[in-house]
DNA sequence: GATGAATGAGTGTTCATTCAT
DNA sequence: AATGAATGAACACTCATTCAT
């Protein structure tokens, strides 16, 4: 019965990692005692174990799920869209907040809360550093061809540095992600992305044409 | 002479925060010890708990002292400048990041290293949270401010609603610190401030006068 | 079909016990893990609980299984020779030592490696003790009375109190298995009884008739 | 104050130590916890681990002043007597089971019932093993050294290669140890050492002069 | 009979905090 | 005021054993 045990398996991490998730999102992942967690997912430590070898490959795991989700995210923008344009900047931006909603794992408070506890812990494990630096480098680079080419089409201001775009465009991620964090459901995501997207609408020609008051 | 023993409490109270700080930067608030901070303090243990009674005040206190340039920094946005007019918000996101760069605790990449612990750990401690939301709130309540108050001079397009642009306005401080902490020293802050002030200029008009290509 | 079962039951016993023998020979007693006999034994838990109520039970029936050994071996000393006499001390000696590399349990080094986690562990449980010391008290008696029979023949110098000669016998069998374990193959048993037999010959008169110098 | 410290110092480590070696002679080393010594040492775990740095620590301490016993003993053996003759291989042994019995870490019993421990953890650690390996191999070159001194003299029977003779000297010791393990106070030690001295002494001529039955 | 996923008491160890000196 | 040895609750993790299938 191979079938049925990897099912199993299988539904037995995904318990495990959503209870530890909302553990981490609650406490963060170092107040997260392996209790809360046994207590969470309902399990006995013995059983826990069995599917993860330490707490440290439990965060590990979420942290992995998270970056794939960044990993997947910026493969997208290469792909161009049905009509064989590639997105400009703000859709790509107001694209990543939507997917981030609709992405499996949590709820989208949860993985919120996760965010910083990621970073903190990201800063400190040389492993994770190299992982997360990397993902969020794709994303970036990402941001950049698509801020050059909408600056070929005529469609973002050619004062804005594609490279330092770029970085903006992932403080504005970064922030609705900490803003999810520290507001909640008071935060409207949607309404955030529309407003970036218009942020970052700067078409040629804005500064010149600017009459004088 | 209570004066001299004023100052000798200051001092000591300095002097445990910023060996705490350097160690929290290093470690985040959970991995540091306060063995660690008796031996970055040159401290003995008693002397430490004597002025600060226990290791969440401590953490608590280096979050106060942040906040507190936040509020410091909120107020200052309030007051026109000599010229009589309040700031453009680009200045004033470039001022802020300007100030951030002078703020006396730490270093710039301590401070930046520390923020998503600090993140983390409001999100849990309900009094943290209340103090830091504040602080947050009054931060993008200035810049709603200023951009009502730029929109009326035509300085921002009125297509931004304030109240969602402040926010971004807080995604692109809250980035900054998060791309400090990712990647240190080879993160350009001043080039980064020039960015942001580059993206927030949003004339009136900007948009109808744009010329199809 | 009760005799196939009988069978069945034996075999599986003997694979289980030789699989503990061989992990316990490597890690001891209790560094030893369940998990790893029933790696070893290549059988499911289950199974091997069907066969040994419990770890203890396993150490059990390998210390009884050793001691068994020394009992058969008491037990043949009290048998004369074929030539009708019983045998020289130093012949018993080298004959337990032969013996002990032709017992079916196991390794000569796997038992020898054994040997001290015996040793310790019946120090510690009442019951083993008891068996243990019944045992080598056996083998010792058995030892005191060809002590005396060679005496008796002036086969050995009776100035050695058989009591204290044959606890002398012991610490030469015990300080073999200990040199095994210690040096493994490199130690040359059978040389070592050859000394044990040279060592213990010792004949009526010759301490009286040495010749000084 | 360094002096009372080091002092102080010295006496915690002692105390447990002691402690210890109490419970390791009970129990065995695994199956002694850390909480059975906290209780016999009648101090908090952070107190002894502010002494040893683990159990392992702890054992390896006890092993090291055993083996300290061992190598002090063997140097011994080099040094002439006062009447610039080297022992007889007797009078070392017996020499040995008088200084083990003044020996001044734990009592007579205890010592001997850690043997078997000491025995079997030495074959699963390649540290402890090389140490005891060395221990015990300038004990038995001792005794070697000493077996050709005295054949030389003509004190000792020249059909017993030195070589083999000294491992048997060493198993006259390990036989002593594990005895007293086994019999406690029952056991003679004293009586013990005078059989091997007994034993032992087997002058030249002993076996050609012997006559006939 | 056999399996192996699951249990949960128990282990070694850490570390914020106290208090006699 | 200052020290630092000591405390002990709490932690991550292990492993002998059970029992539904």
């Amino acid at each position: 019965m191979p079938k049925v045990t990897e099912e199993h398996v299988a539904a037995r991490r995904r318990q495990i990692l959503s209870a530890a998730l909302r553990c981490f999102a609650r406490q963060g992942f170092h107040r997260t005692t392996m209790q809360d967690i046994f207590r969470e997912a309902d399990l006995s430590p013995g059983a826990v174990y069995s599917y993860f070898g330490s707490k440290d490959e439990l965060i590990a795991a979420i942290i992995a799920a998270m970056m794939g989700f960044v990993a997947e995210t910026a493969a997208l923008f290469s792909q161009p869209l049905p009509d064989g344009r590639l997105r400009r900047p703000g859709q790509a931006l107001a694209e990543v907040i939507e997917r981030y909603q609709r992405f499996e794992l949590g709820t989208v408070e949860e993985r919120a809360r996760i965010f910083p506890h990621l970073v903190g812990e990201q800063q400190r494990n040389p492993q994770l550093n190299t992982a997360v630096r990397a993902g969020i480098e794709r994303l970036r680079a990402g941001f950049e061809t698509l801020a050059r080419t909408a600056q070929e089409r005529g469609d973002l201001d050619p004062a804005l540095e594609p490279v330092h775009f770029a970085r903006l465009c992932i403080s504005l991620l970064q922030g609705a992600l900490l803003q999810v964090g520290l507001y909640g459901n008071e935060l409207d995501l949607d309404g955030y992305a529309r407003a970036t997207t218009t942020l970052i609408r700067q078409p040629v020609g804005s500064q010149a044409i600017r009459v004088p008051a």
